[in-house]
DNA sequence: GATGAATGAGGATTCATTCAT
DNA sequence: AATGAATGAATCCTCATTCAT
């Protein structure tokens, strides 16, 4: 895919369509105009890939094991799907976007699916009572998200998924030595 | 600043000069091409606000105190100078950018600033001996990105560094409940 | 044409556009740039017009005939041609030009013709042999060139191609006043 | 000098302002504007140039010695100052110039040298009577003029002034055999 | 539906020229 | 007289979009 090798905006509309293996006037069928190729990928994908979050978190059972799953199924589709990485990496830090509102959708739904696990996790008691909810669900989703970006940046050799059960316990544990504390 | 609106590669030489209050062929006579003005932009602020950061690490004392400091400090600048702060966001999850360089120079010694304290606190007994030192970093800078990358996108309304000291927590204790576990 | 009138780095590629009767686009669908413009009309119009010369000295007998149908061709072409003669004329005076490869297979061409003509006038016994033979075909091309050029420069009113002959005739007679001699 | 190099509107202001050692500015307190400094130089070069040749001409004794030292000097003088050589072949050959007059007047000054000597030939009986005038003088500045472009586009490196014997010759004597015609 | 040639607005960059110092 | 920073018009080229076939 031209635009993850090189950006949507910087890719043409000609390399997307040598790329689809159609003609340029052809792509003006299927979508209004260059931004809705943007819109209406994130819209397909966002369904896509959501639907299998929200599948993982449902076979899962405690807020924990929900957790692990999630971050392990995040991973593992960004890793699949390395294309699609780069574009969310890309387009979820820009504004004024004509994919924002799906953007923004994208984000709320993974911030709602965060946020009902911590809920959960909280209302059984493996999870602490005085968090701040909206700090963590973004905590989360930020550490995932820097972990794919670095794992771009370094040309997504590695595997991704081994990242996941590390990650969760940071989540979980934190880097503070608890042991010495509550010796 | 324009490129902060509408991001650097949407933004015109010609909104770039009137906003600079110059003419279109001034711009010229100081950065070689469009691009080196971002270049240009991130190796100025990147040393700026480094110096800004060593500096407040080096003030405090032990590593927690010193991890405190540092993302106290990321949230007070980039609050501070919001422009900065949007560009930063933006261009960090580009590839193929030409501030490239800088961009990974400045990713650099912020996670080597991370690491120090890291081995700092597991030194002085203050953190978890068991830590996947690479991951940790990001975990952190990930964390605060999105963090920043949030307040950005509800528009830069609420106080950005009050966020610091209940991030710390969740880096340092996690948010798993202890207590249960030390019941 | 434009560029035969103000010189080809004079013309603009709007000029040259609305002259064809095409958009400013149009142009770059059938030329990679500006330069290759002038790189096909010299390939184009050279391999046009050579075919006619070797054609015309190929259909005369002896030496003397096959250079009196050389010139008239060519002093016919330009005539015919006047734009093209103009571009010619500019061009083949200038260095570092990028049509450069082209011209000097063209120049090359030419003087192999001559050098050919007189070669065989040398074997045939109707040219000196006491010739620098590449000086001659310099000294042939030179005057024809210049013949023309001035044609260009009085504005192309008279017939050039009435030229021929007397060119011809101070060719292989010069101008030294040889009954003196032989009296 | 710099237009030399890449040609008269292939050099900018700062190029030549440079390279005359002073500001930019300073070029337009001696010329009124860039097609000024090409004006200006010609008109200079041209006066220095044929009072030269006019000199060299008057020294000489007969049409033939005259006609000799003229091509000699001619040669000599855009071997000596091989700049004002590619200004003059490139410029010569352009039209609508802002120089042209200068140009036009350099020409003409040159064919009315050749015109006298030749009418001088003619009268003292050294030249033939049945001559074309107007292309004669023609034909030899074209011929010189060729061997200077030829010089030229071999990069200068052979001796230009040991072309001019030769050449006269050609001029003189043709390229025909005339002891077959004489026999 | 599909094509791809043609369009022309838009944008980066250059450079002759000016003018305050 | 000399400077050189600033100007902005001018120009090449790109590319999203259209539309006749």
């Amino acid at each position: 895919m031209v635009f993850a090798e090189q950006g949507f905006y910087q890719s043409t509309i000609s390399q997307i369509a040598r790329e689809a293996g159609v003609a340029d006037g052809t792509i003006y069928l299927y979508f209004k105009n260059k931004d809705d190729i943007l819109v209406q990928f994130f819209t397909y994908k966002a369904k896509q890939v959501f639907d299998l979050f929200r599948e993982e978190v449902a076979t899962a059972d405690g807020a924990i094991e929900k957790l692990k799953n999630l971050v392990r199924r995040h991973l593992d589709e960004f890793q699949r799907d390395k294309n699609m990485a780069i574009v969310y990496q890309a387009e979820t830090h820009q504004n004024s976007r004509s994919a924002e509102p799906q953007i923004r959708e994208m984000s709320k739904m993974y911030l709602d699916i965060v946020s009902e696990i911590v809920e959960q996790g909280q209302a059984d008691g493996t999870m602490r009572k005085d968090l701040y909810l909206s700090l963590v669900k973004r905590f989360i989703l930020g550490a995932v998200d820097e972990t794919i970006n670095n794992w771009l940046h370094s040309g997504g050799k590695y595997d991704l998924r081994s990242m996941a059960d590390p990650l969760i316990d940071l989540f979980i544990r934190g880097i503070g030595n608890n042991n010495v504390n509550n010796s």
